[in-house]
RNA sequence: UGACCCAUGGUGUAACGGUAGCACUACAGAUUUUGGUUCUGUCUGUUAAGGUUCGAAUCCUUAUGGGUCAACCA
């Protein structure tokens, strides 16, 4: 039987291509390469899940390999955070993780390399003098004075540079590449510069560190990186990549592009998050409204959701901003699939059932979950004092509402059919309590009254449900492109309600036995998950994305 | 006045010279003890102009639009 048509991305051409030319033995081997300056975010996953998905689907392999060859930036804390979230997610790298900075006497070994073949100079002009030089992408730049230095010179003195011999700033090594290239990053791009500082893994070993250009490529190639995967904004770097590895005759590792993602309402740049976390407009770096993978997970995203959303938005090569709907229909459709139902009031209004016997009360079978009958059942306990959510309720319904009114009737799930008899207010007209009788015929799967009632209601016992908070979040930002506004800062855009702590919540008994990051869909409002501040005695949840709701109560 | 990349419904992504498909969204309808789920249906698309060809979203040319590149960041 035919599966239907494959339907490859272009990357995945390209592998197909090398896998019938027989390239490197039919081998792949990707890697993910993250700086440990920050917390991963929702475009690392997209990243991560092209490089690991990618190797899973050819028999390959992904590393995982920190780009730790800036020590001002980099710190072993982001290390541990990283691999936490990404195993998390799901996926586990060769071996042990891998550093650039594992790297460094090799990296050097091929600088000295390339100044013995002519092709490398130490450059003592100023960084300001150096961008002068470069000129603009529209003028051809001009050649460093100190360019035509010696082998021998140059030798000397990238070991003195070694040796700490020079301060900070004083001195640079350069490829000799082109000064005339169209493509700044062939002009004479600095490969290393002098920087006393602690790093994060070799501590004090060095002085000198090599740039982006110099390490990465040089790094797939020490790996044996097949096809080397990154972002478009790198395709000016391709030349400089290729250019080191046929200089220095080491494995040939290619450089392919794709297109990063955007999704609409969220932000990506890591300064803004930072700023969000600073000012205090989130709590941190794991808040739930926070685009990070920490904030993803604590707000209830599963990790199957995002790699589901990874592969529904694709891989291309043009620029995209893909609707956040896209991100929560994965979410539901995940959570649908595996989240137990409870049931929670979060506006409570009470109801006296008038003809049921206070005396007494019942434990009424609920399943855990209709699309998995393996869930099992608990039970809920039934009174004659319940909960309903005051939306539930209109003294005055417009057409097409199938809720409760005085005189109408509803199922309450799981439980038996009410009729609302009497609407008890207070002095301000607001509604205190509604007094209705059940049916004792219409029990939930012992239905013998034969009636039929448009509306099912959620509910809970009010003698015994326990009370607690929920968390309700909405979009950090008012518009869809924060970010994209010439005129505007991102932080124009702020969202103040984005969290709207809700105390008055009702929880039915057996939400209390869950564990932090326990999702729970709460029936007719949403998906749910525990928090770390959740406890047994008082649940706290946060909303992780609501129900679709194709009917709305319109507001008096 | 540069180089490089890109252009398919509202959004994202397929179609590899031969019926423009899928998903999300929106809107209908059916089912439903969740106004959820599920099912069915509908709306909306090849940036433009030339060229090649029996035939072009696809190949060529030009235009238009968008993006990227000038850190001792990655």
């Amino acid at each position: 039987m035919s599966e239907g048509k494959s339907h490859l991305n272009f990357i995945e051409e390209i592998i197909e291509d090398d896998l019938r030319n027989g390239k490197h033995g039919g081998r792949i081997h990707t890697r993910f390469p993250p700086e440990p300056n920050g917390y991963l975010h929702i475009g690392h996953v997209k990243a991560i899940t092209i490089n690991f998905e990618l190797a899973k689907k050819y028999g390959g392999k992904t590393n995982l390999r920190f780009d730790d060859t800036n020590p001002t930036t980099e710190d072993t804390e982001y290390v541990e955070g990283i691999k936490n979230d990404i195993r998390w997610l799901g996926y586990e790298w060769e071996e042990q993780a891998l550093y650039a900075s594992d790297y460094f006497e090799q990296l050097y070994n091929y600088a000295i390399q390339l100044i013995e073949k002519g092709l490398a100079y130490v450059d003592d002009s100023t960084a300001e003098q150096i961008a002068e030089m470069k000129k603009t992408p529209t003028e051809a730049g001009i050649e460093s004075p100190y360019r035509s230095r010696s082998i021998e010179e140059n030798l000397e003195l990238f070991k003195a540079m070694r040796a700490g011999k020079f301060e900070d700033g004083s001195r640079v090594l350069r490829a000799k590449v082109d000064m005339t290239s169209p493509n700044m990053h062939m002009r004479d791009p600095v490969i290393y510069r002098i920087k006393h500082e602690h790093h994060h893994r070799t501590g004090d070993a060095w002085c000198i560190y090599p740039m982006y250009d110099f390490a990465h490529g040089q790094s797939d190639s020490l790996e044996g990186i097949t096809h080397s995967l990154c972002s478009l904004e790198f395709t000016h770097h391709r030349p400089l990549y290729d250019w080191f590895i046929e200089k220095l005759e080491i494995f040939p590792s290619r450089q392919i592009e794709f297109a990063r993602m955007n999704v609409t309402y969220l932000i990506t740049s890591k300064r803004k998050l930072l700023k969000l976390v600073e000012e205090g407009i989130v709590t941190g770096w794991d808040d739930p409204r926070m685009p990070t993978i920490a904030g993803m997970r604590r707000r209830g995203y599963p990790p199957a959701a995002l790699r589901m959303f990874c592969e529904k938005a694709g891989v291309a090569k043009r620029d995209n901003l893909i609707e956040i709907e896209l991100l929560e229909s994965c979410v539901r459709e995940e959570l649908n699939r595996t989240s137990i139902r409870a049931m929670v009031v979060t506006d409570p209004v009470k109801v006296l059932i008038t003809n049921y016997d206070p005396a007494i009360g019942e434990e009424l079978p609920a399943e855990n979950n209709p699309e998995d009958p393996t869930a099992g059942e608990r039970t809920m306990s039934f009174s004659n004092e319940l909960y309903i959510e005051r939306d539930d309720f209109m003294e005055d319904p417009p057409k097409g509402y199938f809720r409760l009114f005085p005189g109408g009737s509803v199922r309450l799930k799981h439980a038996y059919i009410i009729t609302c008899n009497e609407v008890v207010k207070d002095e301000s007209g607001q509604v205190t309590e509604l007094r209705c009788t059940y049916i004792p015929e219409s029990k939930s799967g012992a239905d013998t009254s034969g009636l039929k009632v448009k509306g099912t209601l959620h509910w809970v016992d009010a003698k015994t449900a326990i009370e607690g908070e929920i968390r309700e979040y909405d979009k950090l930002f008012t518009d869809p492109t924060p970010a994209g506004h010439d005129d505007k800062d991102v932080f124009d855009f702020i969202n103040p309600a984005s969290l709207n702590i809700n105390r008055k919540a009702r929880f039915e008994r057996a939400v209390a036995a869950a564990k932090e990051g326990d999702s729970y869909q709460f029936m007719r409002k949403g998906y749910y998950t525990a928090d770390r501040d959740h406890s047994e005695n008082h649940p706290v949840f946060n909303s992780t994305v609501n129900l679709k709701e194709s009917f709305k109560v319109q507001k008096a």
